[in-house]
DNA sequence: TCAAAAATATACCGATTGGTATATTTTAAA
DNA sequence: TTTAAAATATACCAATCGGTATATTTTTGA
């Protein structure tokens, strides 16, 4: 006798999903899911244990959709560089896409659980280093298919490319303002072009 | 009859700041402030009109410090580069200062009041806007003294250079790591010192 | 020193919070 | 089709939420 609730538990994570990641884990309500879902507070603890497990389920589900388009974008080449590329390319649409959502799930948790939510943060914290990990891992390629400098220190850029992403995002959506991510983008290109490529 | 309520005002926005910095808007409740300041809610509520009223007073007190440290730091030197060095210079020590605060107001703020607290969104993108257009103030200023280059788009340089810096406290806050900052330090230096000067 | 005013404390308000125990309904195997 | 289990709905809990009206205390000018 399986299979209902899953279903259910899967629904209430999608709809839900969105409504933490835009209003943060305090100021989402059990009502404002009960509301969102049209089910009732049987049915939500009945398929997860508390706001918490929900708000972690919320995150996961977030990223794991998000981590799957850009994969699928980077997919479109097999060249480390030109896969490069292909990110800063897809964070091109990345805040039309994600204002769908509610916005970036990796700023707004990151921010909203430190010092606040220790589980989610934690979660946060694995998938940044998940994110640099593969950048690295694809810089490295390019290093051993000779398309990327023997200088270059794959992790660190990964870092640092990371960290440009992050506060173009940051700004782009405090400041309503797409020109943020656009003008990063030209740049870790450049930087790409003029600093990786051999 | 003025002078009590002015001072107890400023006394708790200066013991709520942090709490408000750290926890959000929403989950920081009366009890959180009344516990911290030692007062009741009559002294509160007879010193702000409500919760938004004295959250906002937090930010600004916040900013405001912040604001002068360091303008303090960048007048050491004269020269509009020396005061670009000394900007990064500042956010250097940026992480350890700000971490008895709560955090960055800016970053912290500006994320929790996107979708969320209207008004205390206004305040943040004003700051921003503040801080970039000094930033851009002074690059000009470099330019007209002949110590950068006049190819330079001031005002595009200075988003760039803010939106790298926010990038790095974010990693840096979310992924409790000093090294972005110091990193970004560097890198936004070197950017000065190969792009920007003359 | 005294009285008016300003500031703070107390007591209370309805609404909402996250969560639970139980009743009801739905599902699915026999 | 029956029945037990699974899933959902209902009703309730104490605690806390932001906010207010009023009582009390403190301050200050005369």
């Amino acid at each position: 006798m399986i299979g209902k609730a899953e279903k259910t538990a899967a629904f209430i994570v999608e709809t839900v999903a969105p409504i933490f990641n835009k209003n943060g884990y305090a100021a989402t309500s059990i009502s404002d899911i009960t509301n969102a879902t049209g089910l009732t507070k049987g049915a939500i603890y009945g398929n997860f244990k508390n706001k918490e497990e929900l708000a972690i389920a919320s995150f996961k589900f977030m990223v794991k959709s998000l981590m799957k388009e850009i994969v699928k974008h980077m997919d479109k080449s097999d060249s480390p560089i030109e896969k490069l590329f292909l990110i800063s390319d897809f964070y091109r649409n990345y805040y039309l896409y994600t204002n769908k959502m509610g916005g970036c799930p990796i700023l707004n948790v990151g921010v909203d659980a430190n010092n606040q939510n220790t589980l989610l943060l934690q979660k946060v914290r694995t998938i940044i280093q998940r994110i640099q990990d593969q950048l690295a891992s694809i810089i490295e390629d390019g290093i051993e298919q000779g398309e990327i400098s023997t200088e270059i220190n794959a992790m660190y850029v990964a870092k640092r490319i990371d960290t440009m992403i992050q506060g173009a995002i940051f700004m782009a959506y405090t400041m309503d303002d797409d020109f943020y991510i656009k003008d990063t983008m030209n740049q870790i290109d450049k930087m790409i072009d003029t600093e990786l490529r051999t």
